[in-house]
DNA sequence: TTGTACGCGTTATCAG
DNA sequence: CTGATAACGCGTACAA
């Protein structure tokens, strides 16, 4: 049991890499060595032991920031996203964290809880912690004034020795990791139509947000291309969360259309807009189809399970996080993430 | 736009608080005292504002390790959790984000995936980061060996003067929030009793996991006290995640016992195992009743919407947060998260 | 109020 | 292979 150092109160001594060279009986540069073999290999190994033990008995532990200064850089990587607790931002940042992990990097998570304004403010953030490299997780807004500010906030960082890469689309000037949104849904919509679906109405998601208008124009123009267009009062818009498609169902029904299947352009959507037709009376799927996007895991255990595009958002996070890490010397990368159509029991096919 | 300091390849150099200083004409200390109010605020207007202005020109970025150096302080939050993927966990998550933010910490995240032994590589690798301080969060498990060596990390971390919390088991000596398992477990089991179902069954997860424990015997004490035991071959051990509420069923149902309704120890076991009672052509909750345990937020858009015991995530993260950040000095305080038993169609009563 | 100078803990360069 | 020593960027006593 070693005697503790210092006075009772209040923070107790940590043990230097000087006091342990001096345990040690070595000079401060050997202790570096010995514990970090950084450069070369170059400590003789009986020295070597001793600093290591003397290490463990004082129960060192190396001061990060210490050697972040000295190294000139950090094990840290910045991950910022819209919404931790929303299922399909924390299972890539379940990928993420693995990748990290397995490359001896730190996380900081960055929850910007859907305000845009935060992303720029994290960054700033990241930036003075010196993070090695950002990623950015979440589809972008159409704003060029928004993105112009973000990709110049990503530009200045990554001019600073930073890298970044991001999960959505490629605007920024940093690599990225973009599922395909457009060819998927269109596959989805015409996985429908085979099913004989005719009747189509889409939860649109926001008018500006780029995800919800790939997937909602994928699906419309894949049916427009069938002969079966989707009308433009069957298309909702509506937040891009659980209660825009609980709301923007109640607001399709309201508008008393005559439908078969209901796309909501992610799972939380299609899943409040379940909720929402089962309020208002319906039987599902007897009375309405549903599909959504993302296949989250939750989609397991719901009935009737729901149709869907199942992405694989764990390997996205690790892909992001490669090419977060990748050598930043060439031009932004984008990587294409392939969604495969589902079909399940809430789309059983029209009576 | 600002003309591009340093060559074009790889890292641009920053701009430190020397050449703001240089810039703005006055000397590294006031540079320091105009961007940190820290001492008192002591920087002639004209001079403070040259100097906020030199550093808007350089787009000075202060760097947050070498500020830890100085201060002998980092503004780093620690949060380790067991399942980032979890919607318990990601939520509680968010509380904590929350709330570091508003106390102006970063949080690094670190994912155990339920390897108790990353917890004490976590724990270390956030002491190397001087991290303020460190919030745990999820079940401990019945393990002499393994909490002691926690609790020592732990004491370790503090001794050198980090402050931690914890959700879970008040257990390794640190400030804990604590859910009321086994009261608001006895209070389900009563409010179950009271709509007339006598026959119960009980996915209890691992034997050794503490809150699997305190809700299983809440649960099956109370059901005693009124007279209607749970029989042990009614009470079915599983894994802790939906997966073991998938299999513990099967089991169950592998049984032939004659139940009326199951308590699973937490949500996402209820719903594993409600998928699993349909998979094996159950009618629910005709056939058979089901009460989870956490109200995880994907249960609003689940049928039937399931019985369980609500808890404030979110909050119980920001608690978790304000005990990890309160003065550490005196003993480690416990506050107990209360549970509300909601009532909902997954337990109709008895036929 | 402002400036000087030292220290924070490490790494890395450069002699020995 | 080992040991001094100069950075790294900033905060802060101390002196002016």
């Amino acid at each position: 049991m070693t005697p503790s150092r210092g006075g009772a109160a209040g923070h107790g001594r940590v043990a230097t890499l000087s006091d342990v060279a001096r345990e040690a009986g070595v000079s401060l540069a050997t202790a570096s060595r010995a514990i970090n073999g950084s450069t070369n290999r170059s400590v003789r190994e009986d020295l070597r032991e001793r600093v290591l033990a003397a290490a463990a008995r004082l129960d060192y532990s190396p001061n990060a920031n210490a050697q972040a200064m000295a190294r000139g850089r950090t094990a840290t990587l910045g991950l910022i996203v819209h919404d931790i607790a929303d299922p399909f931002f924390s299972t890539i940042a379940a990928g993420v964290t693995e990748a990290a992990d397995a490359a001896g990097l730190a996380v900081t998570l960055a929850n910007t809880e859907h305000d845009p304004e935060r992303e720029l403010g994290f960054i700033q953030t990241l930036q003075n912690l010196r993070a090695r490299s950002i990623i950015l997780v979440g589809g972008r807004q159409d704003d060029d004034e928004g993105n112009r500010r973000l990709r110049d906030a990503l530009a200045a960082y990554q001019e600073r020795g930073g890298s970044a890469a991001m999960v959505g689309q490629p605007i920024l000037g940093v690599s990225a990791v973009h599922v395909d949104n457009r060819g998927a849904a269109a596959e989805l919509a015409r996985a429908l139509h085979g099913l004989g679906y005719r009747r189509f109405a889409v939860l649109g998601g926001p008018a500006n947000h780029l995800t919800a208008r790939e997937r909602r124009e994928g699906f419309c123009e894949a049916l427009a291309e069938l002969g079966s267009p989707v009308p433009d009062e069957a298309v909702v818009p509506c937040a891009f969360v659980r209660d825009g498609g609980y709301d923007g169902m109640k607001e399709l029904l309201a508008r008393g259309l005559d439908v078969e299947v209901v796309f909501a352009v992610n799972d939380v959507m299609a899943l409040g807009a379940m909720t929402a037709a089962r309020d208002a009376g319906l039987d599902l799927p007897r009375d309405l189809a549903f599909a959504g996007f993302d296949d989250i895991t939750a989609l397991r255990d719901v009935t009737p399970t729901l149709t869907t595009v199942a992405i694989d958002m764990v390997d996205i996070g690790r892909q992001a996080t490669a090419l977060a890490l990748g050598e930043g010397g060439g031009e932004p990368q984008v990587v294409i993430a392939s969604g495969d159509v589902v079909l399940r029991e809430s789309t059983p096919g029209p009576r």
